[in-house]
RNA sequence: GACCCCGUAGCUCAGCAGGUAGAGCAACGGCCUUUUAAGCCGUGGGUCGCAGGUUCGAUCCCUGCCGGGGUCACCA
């Protein structure tokens, strides 16, 4: 069914017919262009017109000033936008096509590049050609020049259409356009980063049987021929640790996670993540590579060292601050950690008025003080080294601090941005620490790990001392564009189904069409 | 999941101590051959998110629902 159209939109219909009827194919095959937007105006010289006096641009307009027999127009292509310039007298009977075109539709026009007497590059148009007409009316804003500085009047800003028809947000806001170019060229500096030293980018399942490598609640699915239930991965840890059993000394991956939990400005149910191992190599080592990685990304992306993040200035350039954790809740607290109690934990959060829950285990605690009284204060790049065993059941014991692992985690402007160990490859440690996962598992923590019997075999198998690192790509997107929610870097954030039947459906029908609401089987 | 805020024209927003609505832009008609938030004259456009309730009367008050935003919880 179609929905219900405005007067706006009937009108378009209508010209279309009317285009159709005078022979006109609306919607075309192909257009050959000459030059972008970008190249036009790069290229123009007023010493030298003639070298751009036959060029061809496509593009949507944007703009449309009709003053009877000239008409102006901007049209916008990936590059940017450009001015066209259409006269009665050069036109002559298709100057009155213009009549049937609209905000909105792609064109193409060919002719010669001059300045107005207002300044602006223009192309002087000697032919032009419907592209694509349009069949709706685009929020496209009045935009003015003040102060040297682009103004826009009556954005298109409300968020909820901007994330439903991000089609239109990327039409008519150039920052949005801009942010996901940056952040395809973080991911191509990150990627050339570890292609230059060797590492192998893989893929590994995302439909796993058995989820593992974080804590979190997956999507369960199925599959009908093996009719068995298989979990979008939660993490690609499991399968990366097994490519360096198989004997690839590097490996990598950028790819989607998916995780069962809340949404808001700091997560997507589906998330980009990195995930790298290197064999022979620890934590101190992994330190040391991710400030060059982060380094190169701000260099090469923005060509500086410093950004503007929030309300501060972060400095990118190495080293950065190393605390271990429990140094740091002792300096913000006067707590030691290690040698507190449970019960001492449990009451000076509760003295400082924050609310645990009764099942929280030491790590959590612990995490809770953290959370609460450091990583706020966390502004410049920081490595926060040493975590407690019972968080990290998936890190190598730190060699020299009993109760610790060889963990980091890299905070920056107060968000976690990277988390990396010497991995864990001990086979028999590794089974304690899963069986302890599985206790609390059978003790209601639907986010404890699974145990993972190939995995173990794997680690019987061998694998060399390795460090890994995990970072969110959205989150350092977020970061380094200085956005405030993560929707604003992934280009399609999830959304509730837009359905309008369902505001007036009766309770039955919604139940029948909303999914079961299927738990987590125990494995 | 809890709480708070929001939902009015294609877009951005006013408004109504309860009597079914306005502006700017967009659109339509007219004039206008270097304009650029073009200008001037004129015109049309709305189930005021949805459903109930109170009322003589609801866009406005109440309840529920739908959708969004924010805070918290969760996300170790």
């Amino acid at each position: 069914m179609q929905r219900k159209l405005s007067d706006q939109e009937i009108r378009r219909r209508e010209e279309l017919e009317t285009l159709r009827a005078k022979g006109i194919d609306p919607y075309p095959y192909e257009y050959n262009r000459t030059h972008t937007a970008e190249e036009i105006l790069a290229r123009y010289s007023d010493e030298d017109a003639d070298a751009l006096k036959n060029v061809s641009v496509a593009g949507r307009i944007m703009t449309i000033r009709r003053m009877g027999k000239a008409t102006f127009c901007h049209i916008q292509d990936a590059t940017g936008r450009i001015q066209l310039y259409f006269r009665k007298n050069d036109l002559g009977e298709s100057y009155d096509l213009l009549k049937l075109l609209d905000i909105g539709d792609i064109i193409g026009a060919r002719g010669f590049v001059f300045r107005t007497r207002t300044g602006e590059i223009t192309v002087h148009v000697q032919q032009f050609q419907l592209l694509t007409k349009s069949l709706t009316v685009l929020p496209i804003p009045k935009e003015t020049i003040e102060d040297g500085k682009r103004v826009v009047h009556h954005p298109f800003r409300d968020k909820e259409l901007r994330y439903r028809r991000r089609y239109i947000d990327l039409i008519v806001n150039p920052e949005v356009r801009e942010i996901f170019r940056k952040r395809a060229e973080i991911i191509r500096v990150i990627r050339q980063f570890f292609d230059e030293r060797g590492w192998l980018e893989v893929e590994t399942p995302i439909l796993q049987p058995i989820y593992g490598g974080a804590f979190a609640r997956p999507f369960v699915t199925h599959h009908n021929a093996l009719d068995i239930d298989l979990y979008l991965r939660i993490a690609t840890e499991l399968y990366l640790k097994r490519l360096i059993v198989g004997g690839y000394e590097g490996v990598y991956e950028i790819g989607k996670n998916f995780r069962n939990e809340g949404m808001d400005r700091m997560h997507n149910p589906e998330f980009t993540a990195l995930e790298l191992y290197v064999a022979y190599k620890d934590y101190n080592w992994m330190m040391e590579l991710v400030e060059q990685l982060l380094l190169e990304i701000v260099q090469k992306v923005f060509h500086i060292t410093t950004l503007h993040i929030g309300s501060h200035e972060i400095d990118f350039s190495p080293p950065y601050h190393r605390i271990p954790l429990v140094e740091a809740i002792e300096q913000a607290t006067g707590i030691n950690v290690l040698s507190a109690s449970e019960e001492t934990l449990r009451s000076s959060l509760e003295q400082r008025g924050i609310e645990v829950e009764e099942s929280a285990g030491k790590g959590k605690l612990i995490d809770e003080l953290f959370s609460e009284f450091v990583q706020p204060t966390l502004i410049q790049p920081t490595f926060i080294i040493d975590y407690p065993i019972e968080l990290s059941p998936l890190a190598k014991r730190h060699r020299s601090k009993p109760g610790l692992t060889e963990r980091f985690e890299l905070f920056i402007a107060g968000t976690e941005l990277a988390n990396a160990f010497s991995e864990l490859n001990d086979p028999i440690d590794q089974r304690q620490r899963f069986e302890e996962q599985a206790r609390l598992r059978a003790g209601g923590d639907e986010e404890a790990m699974v145990i993972d019997e190939d995995f173990l075999y794997a680690l019987e198998v061998g694998m060399p001392p390795t460090a890994g690192l995990g970072i969110g790509i959205d989150r350092l997107v977020m970061l380094l564009l200085n956005q405030e929610s993560i929707r604003e870097v992934i280009l399609f954030p999830q959304m509730r189904p837009d359905n309008p039947a369902s505001s007036t459906a009766t309770p039955q029908q919604q139940e029948a069409s909303s999914p079961s609401g299927q738990e987590v089987s125990e494995q």
